[in-house]
DNA sequence: ATTATCTATAGATCTATAGATAATGC
DNA sequence: ATTATCTATAGATCTATAGATAATGC
């Protein structure tokens, strides 16, 4: 990849500039997060985006560039979740909140749940130098709150890490296995996956 | 697609065409399970198995046809843990083997579980009318069965639904996400995985 | 005789670039 | 002057087929 006015951000962009990037930003995450970097062609982003793929090429210097930005953008709003949990709190309701932020992702950002699934199952090519950085040391420090937490008889007893595992893939689930939910679900499927999560969350953790 | 050799099961394949038609969808299990169908290509299909493109379409009509026959081949391997389930078994016990069950297909079968993950991601535009046709009534029927399990007061009352949506994405997900887990994991991940989820499910679901 | 494999390639699609032209901002 | 867009196309990659040749099974 050569270096391009795109990324040198010492230029601030004008307004055009601005718009176009989003443009093109929101029909990749459309494409990549439902066919992943290989399967997704700059054809599709161009016909989602309306603007012609030289066009799009003028503003993003590879295809690969586009999808990195989107995986960098992602990492932010996908750890949010996790840093809001406060070891100061009271421990099952800061679960249970982080349970809940994490559905509420699910359901508002399904299409960046979906994108970063896609990047996982292919071995998260891009992704896994971040998750290693960014990731790893806050579960490991919220894991180490929770134990705390159990510790101190403030939470049942239980892996930590794997109640993380859980909470990531009982949410995410309403988000990337979402058109299997569409065939086979028969109700309000967020309102009651709401109460569900809480009661199986409460019943796992509750000290009573 | 024309109509091929392959497509007419009347003649009875040879030893060859059963072993090379095995280490094409072996190999096509590998690309597809990774990169989704259209991110895979006959390429790397052809790197795997060690066979020619062209003698790759020999034994399939096309691309399709193989991503095709791996998912007719999973759909019965996917429902069948399902399926055991035993309307006159223990109530607790008959769910606590089927997430055993499941997470042994995770551990068993990832690239089986990688697969279903991109096609569902991808919409399911090649899997939707068999899940309809099989995995609907299926659940239906074993939701019914949970419900008057609950009913009976053999098991705690819960959403029967949305119990199986949690069961299948907490093991499926040391499948789908196992590049994510071998960053972040630290024990002997599906050893642990397995006494957690059994305790997941036995706290939420024991009657007493 | 039939089955399996190879070489060569058609034709479509895909990423990316070159270079001309139009639109915009000082 | 600079920024944005368009036309045209190079060059790589991809699916699929044609047609020749080799291997195998009666």
């Amino acid at each position: 990849m050569t270096i391009t006015q795109s990324m040198t951000p010492e230029k601030k962009p004008s307004r055009i500039q601005l718009r176009n990037r989003l443009r093109i930003l929101d029909a990749a995450l459309d494409v990549f997060s439902q066919h992943g970097f290989r399967g997704a062609t700059l054809d599709q982003i161009s016909r989602e985006s309306g603007l012609s793929k030289p066009n799009i090429l003028y503003y993003f210097s590879a295809k690969e560039e586009i999808h990195i930005t989107l995986l960098n953008q992602l990492m932010e709003t996908w750890l949010d979740p996790l840093i809001e949990m406060d070891s100061n709190g009271e421990p099952l309701e800061e679960i249970l909140n982080y349970v809940q932020r994490k559905l509420d992702m699910a359901r508002e950002l399904p299409r960046e749940s979906r994108l970063f699934a896609n990047e996982i199952l292919q071995g998260a090519p891009r992704m896994a130098p971040h998750l290693k950085r960014d990731l790893l040391p806050l579960v490991d420090e919220k894991c180490a709150v929770i134990q705390n937490w159990m510790d101190q008889g403030k939470l049942a007893p239980t892996n930590p890490r794997h109640l993380m595992y859980s909470i990531w893939s009982t949410t995410q689930h309403y988000a990337d296995f979402e058109a299997q939910l569409n065939i086979i679900s028969t109700d309000n499927t967020y309102a009651e996956a709401q109460s569900y999560l809480r009661h199986l969350f409460t019943n796992l953790l509750n000290p009573t």
